[in-house]
DNA sequence: AAGTCGGGGAT
DNA sequence: ATCCCAGACTT
């Protein structure tokens, strides 16, 4: 991992937030990426945040990515650009959580705080025969008294760090390869063959699917791109207008009165091009996309932070969700 | 304390 | 299909 290499806080942090909720391996190229686009902090505060937001394309979870930035400027404007060697003061930065500040205060400036991720909870259940659900927030402190006692005070970024391998490894979801695992003579699991019963999870709802209809709107050799608002979901990614679907609708016109509403603009020539499905965390959407023709009209937002008539080239200049690249292949080939 | 917020790899 | 990932924030 290239974060491995390294000891500057900055790039510590950076693979931190990217890390959350997200897999070493996925990380790895954007990380490259950013770090070749924001080398510093200083670089990363005066940077527009679409760039920022287009380096994390595809990522996720984009506060994460307006946080950074805006943490950044904090930084550059009243901690003096240095990376806080405290973790209090680095806790109160924005998208720094608990597991963030202990893991870059450990990690990069050894100061003995305890960090507990998933991989950790997982590892910990298992050693000491924990039966709090490690997805309930009701468990942290439990977890958290586990690690603060098992804490190596003395190298605590190397025992943080050598705690997540370990969960990605050897104690894993499923199958934990018990028998080459170096501490299987301290675990209660390990010692009751009890390994796959640990770790417990308290259920999880199951989620709806919706449905959707967006279009492409043509005007001279144009399309219009909206803008979302910066906060939810998506925040400040682009998109084509458009909207669910209501009761006994059908997607073509659920595609025309949404951008009546959205962008207030009437259309013609509306012609199905494709239809997408994605899954966010809490609901899966299916998505009809139309092609159509600009009518009438003058662009009025209801919805959208802003809009573009843009060409179609200029598309990749612009952070677009996973949904929307599903069909952008489809787009360029016409 | 529960809900919101992405995307993808592993199974 | 389902699980779950080096979580944080809002309500």
């Amino acid at each position: 991992m290239p974060w491995r290499r390294t000891d500057d806080p900055y790039r510590i942090w950076v693979s931190e937030v990217m890390l959350q909720q997200t897999q070493v391996k996925k990380v790895v190229d954007y990380y490259e990426r950013f770090i070749e686009r924001f080398p510093d902090v200083q670089h990363l505060a005066v940077a527009p945040l679409q760039d920022v937001l287009k380096v994390w394309e595809g990522l996720g979870y984009y506060a994460r990515a307006r946080n950074l930035h805006k943490a950044a400027q904090v930084i550059v404007e009243e901690l003096d650009g240095k990376i806080p060697v405290d973790y209090t003061t680095f806790r109160k930065l924005p998208g720094v959580g608990d597991y963030s500040a202990a893991a870059v205060q450990s990690i990069a400036f050894n100061v003995p705080y305890a960090a507990v991720d998933g991989n950790i909870k997982r590892v910990l259940a298992r050693l000491f025969l924990m039966e709090a659900p490690i997805n309930d927030a009701k468990s942290a402190k439990l977890f958290q008294q586990r690690a603060d006692e098992l804490l190596d005070r003395s190298a605590p970024g190397f025992f943080n760090q050598a705690m997540m391998e370990l969960g990605a490894t050897v104690c894993r979801p499923q199958s934990p390869t018990c028998l080459v695992c170096p501490v299987n003579m301290f675990c209660e699991a390990f010692h009751t063959a009890r390994q796959d019963e640990f770790p417990y999870r308290r259920e999880t709802k199951p989620v709806p699917e919706h449905h959707l209809a967006v279009g492409v709107i043509y005007r001279d050799n144009a399309v219009l791109l909206t803008q979302r608002q910066l906060d939810g979901l998506l925040g400040g990614l682009w998109e084509f207008p458009g909207g669910r679907l209501a009761e006994g609708e059908t997607a073509e016109a659920a595609c025309v009165r949404h951008i009546a509403d959205v962008v207030n603009l009437s259309v013609t020539n509306v012609r199905s091009l494709t239809r997408v499905r994605h899954a966010y965390t809490h609901f899966k959407i299916v998505v009809d996309v139309f092609q159509c023709d600009y009518r009438a009209g003058e662009v009025v937002l209801k919805g959208p932070r802003d809009a573009k008539w843009i060409e179609i080239a200029a598309l990749q200049d612009y952070p677009l969700p996973r949904a929307t690249h599903k069909f952008l292949e489809k787009l360029i080939g016409e």
